[in-house]
DNA sequence: GCGAAATTGGCACGAAAATTGCAATAAATAG
DNA sequence: GCTATTTATTGCAATTTTCGTGCCAATTTCG
């Protein structure tokens, strides 16, 4: 074996903190934009919010980052002036040395803390546990049972565990998850699909129905819908099955969600596109979003050369984080505006003629028109949604790959559109297969491989055609 | 109930696209 | 005019993820 010592060179470009803190700005959304401006509002006294809505202009903020001096009033000037030695005591007593600023880690955790939590279902449980009469130990096996119970609602552990776990008997773990399962949402605290089933339709009263009998002894039948089969064991008619299946199918299989799903936050779009008379006009949603500048008075200290030179450096280090600061959020603004411009350039028949008509799009295309790197547009479009006439999307929405046909590409969200439309015209006697599904593409002029159809079906969410089969 | 045909989906693969970790330097401006 | 300091560049490349497709085994349907 021979071995051998090469020597490389490469050439790399770096980033200075600076650029990496304004794309860290770049890449978050308009909720989280918030929170860290106001973070930074608390702990750089150099920064102010602009409160009056005359002059918050975009040409203002400019200005202030030209530095025109401004007169504050005098009885202001005393009191910053009194804030200010509060805050420079406190500083030159801390620990941190001036550029030595918080840790990444230290701002990640601030922020998280300050975003309150919403209520959990464990946190609802709980909740409910505890308006019970129960004795200390139930409690304690209440709790433990709650603690092992996923967001779905299903309970992950076995009563065996909890039991040797806390040392309690069968019997009693056992009626404390009996109390449990009668708790909301129902069907809470099942340990399968078929109990939770059971537990919504106890709750609901509807014990002994012909929709407990199919759940319990059919439940395997019903998922793979052989109604057939079920009708035959169960001696019932056709209508009977038909009825029964539209309720159980009224019956949440994932009872936890339904406290996710009230506790989900509503979207706030970074971006809205209005239609005026000759195209569309792009806006910067920045409802709530603080407007900064940097104190005026603290500018004229910053000026002045009479002061204890520790001071003096405390000010420089702030006035320039404040500046940066300012200039990164414009800087946000004019890319998430290039962006978005070039989006909508790109998409326009999406947005005069609907959803059907989205063309295939990648960063990398998007990038090379507007002259930045793509690697940009991943960042200036991570979770952000901008607001249409034809709904709220993420603006990634508007990327997506593309799929050869006779008249030229179209994107793979167009194919899909299709496949959702043949599907919602088929003979639900007789549904389509993927097979046909894609021949039918391909009549109209889409070529791809029925592999790929059955993908795009299952991304859509739609059974195959075996299950979406009615009687 | 059986066997052939039809249907579906897991896996793997290669290509393309997207994401992420780096931690500078030339040009402009201030002193 | 020289030196020190600040500013302006939203980039490059390695890695990871996604996508489209073929193959093939498992499952379902149908006669």
């Amino acid at each position: 074996m021979e071995q051998r010592l090469e020597q490389k060179q490469t050439q790399r470009l770096s980033l200075s903190p600076q650029m990496q803190q304004a794309i860290y700005l770049l890449q978050l959304p308009l909720m989280e934009l918030r929170q860290f401006l106001q973070q930074q509002l608390i702990q750089n006294p150099l920064l102010e919010e602009i409160e009056d809505e005359s002059s918050s202009d975009d040409e203002e903020i400019l200005k202030e980052l030209r530095k025109d001096e401004i007169e504050p009033d005098l009885q202001e000037e005393m009191e910053r002036l009194a804030r200010f030695e509060q805050e420079w005591e406190e500083y030159f007593h801390s620990t941190t040395l001036p550029g030595q600023e918080q840790s990444d880690e230290e701002k990640e955790e601030y922020v998280k803390a300050s975003i309150t939590k919403p209520l959990s279902l464990q946190d609802h449980l709980l909740w409910q546990l505890h308006l019970m009469v129960l004795s200390p130990e139930e409690r304690k096996i209440g709790e433990t049972i709650i603690g092992n119970i996923d967001e779905d609602g299903y309970l992950q552990s076995s009563l065996g565990e909890i039991e040797s776990d806390l040392g309690v008997s069968h019997e009693k773990v056992e009626k404390v998850l009996s109390i449990i399962h009668r708790f909301a949402p129902p069907g809470v605290g099942a340990r399968s699909l078929k109990e939770c089933l059971l537990l919504q339709l106890r709750s609901l009263g509807k014990k002994g129905t012909l929709q407990e009998k199919i759940i319990e002894s059919h439940l395997e039948d019903l998922k793979r819908k052989r109604y057939k089969k079920i009708l035959r064991n169960l001696g019932i008619s056709t209508e009977e099955v038909n009825e029964a299946v539209k309720a159980i199918a009224c019956l949440e299989p994932k009872p936890g969600m339904r406290i996710s799903r009230e506790d989900a936050r509503p979207i706030v779009p970074d971006l809205i596109v209005k239609k005026v008379d000759d195209g569309y006009h792009i806006m910067i949603n920045d409802e709530g979003l603080q407007r900064l500048r940097v104190s005026p008075f603290y500018r004229q200290l910053k000026g002045d050369g009479n002061q204890d030179p520790g001071a003096r450096q405390y000010i420089l280090e702030k006035f320039r984080a404040a500046k940066w600061i300012i200039k990164s959020i414009e800087q946000r603004r004019r890319t998430l505006i290039k962006v978005a411009e070039c989006i909508v350039k790109k998409q326009k028949e999406f947005f005069d003629r609907g959803p059907k008509w989205l063309k295939p799009a990648t960063m990398r295309e998007i990038a090379t028109e507007i002259g930045m790197h793509e690697s940009t547009i991943s960042r200036v479009t991570m979770e952000k949604y901008i607001d249409t006439p034809h709904g709220i999307f993420k603006l990634r929405h508007f990327f997506s790959g593309e799929v050869a046909t006779d008249k030229g590409a179209i994107s793979s969200r167009g194919v899909k559109v299709a496949i959702q439309k043949l599907i919602a015209e088929e003979d639900k006697h007789c549904p389509l297969s993927d097979e046909e599904i894609t021949r039918k593409l391909q009549e109209r002029g889409m070529h791809i491989a029925r592999r790929t159809s059955a993908k795009y079906r299952r991304s859509l969410n739609i059974l195959p055609s075996n299950l979406r089969k009615e009687l």
